[in-house]
DNA sequence: TGTAGCATGTAAGCCGTTACATGATTGA
DNA sequence: TCAATCATGTAACGGCTTACATGCTACA
């Protein structure tokens, strides 16, 4: 693949358990995985373009197979700005928070919306049964925090503002 | 607080949503906010030891409150090595991805602890009741986390290999 | 003909980390 | 007495971003 189909492969699949990189990244990090030999490049030339293409090599198919099946793997780490500012729910006026929370659902509802049609596109080739639960995966965890969020707004609207 | 303190806060509350900082990066951001007048510090001398307590001012207060109710929110990003591993599951040893999900399960239930050992904590005064709703959000996420790689695995069990 | 998308890169800089450096206090 | 914890900071550096820079190609 070239760096440019590479990042766009990243911000429709990646993206949903990991931080898409920059395209600016992708090139950089291409090119230091040509130094370590992971990766080999081919030039093409179509007309007056020259298009990168990047492929495997074997040492780099066994570093990726070796660090798959033998290191450690780290905690996941979250940023949810959602959450941190929930936390301070006290000193938002109710009607932001509320609105900061439906705003939420809805997002999860476009993030949602996204990755069933890549679950969609994968099919049920065994090829890609790996990326398929991944994607199924996502599809419940999205499922699952709205019906936290949901169940949170019916929660905040029972007790509108400080009850007693 | 102390930056050490705060540094003791953030590991065990701020962690389930955000990362934690490092202790270098609380005293530079604490003498950041000092310079910009959104903190006020105070020397204490007990013994021969310096202690440095930190406090919010109105101008930080007004600061926070004002970020809390106007600036938008963003979208949770995650990083998730657990499924980045799982999406090359095709290339893991079977039993190395099975113990791969095994492991987070516990994990999961450590962490799910620690939080609850914290919502406990909080108890259910009216002033900790924001903190309480994200720490039954985070017990909620964790159970609902728990239950798809657990239903996961069974899937994987189903199908031991390539089947066909 | 002009704009969106394809395609590749460099430079500057921010955010946050690890490593380094120092010393007091508490309790086993 | 010695290890753990309290307590504060500086320096170097890594990872990643945004901004900058360039040019081709397809299509409306």
């Amino acid at each position: 693949m070239t760096g440019y189909e590479l990042k766009q492969r990243a911000d429709k699949t990646l993206r949903f358990y990991w931080v898409s990189p920059a395209m600016s990244q992708v090139y950089t990090e291409l090119d230091r995985l040509v130094g370590q030999q992971m990766v080999m490049a081919s030039d093409e030339l179509s007309g007056k373009r020259r298009t990168r293409r990047y492929r495997i090599t074997a040492l780099g198919f066994e570093s990726l197979q070796g660090w798959l099946n033998s290191s450690a793997t780290d905690f996941p780490t979250l940023k949810h700005p959602v959450a941190l500012k929930l936390l301070m729910g006290a000193l938002m006026q109710p009607d932001r928070l509320r609105s900061m929370l439906k705003q939420y659902v809805d997002d999860l509802a476009v993030s949602r919306a996204d990755l069933l049609a890549v679950r969609t596109g994968l099919g049920d080739l065994e090829a890609f049964r790996y990326p398929a639960l991944v994607a199924e995966w996502g599809l419940d965890y999205y499922d699952a925090e709205t019906e936290i969020v949901t169940a949170l707004l019916e929660k905040l609207a029972g007790l509108p503002e400080r009850p007693g």
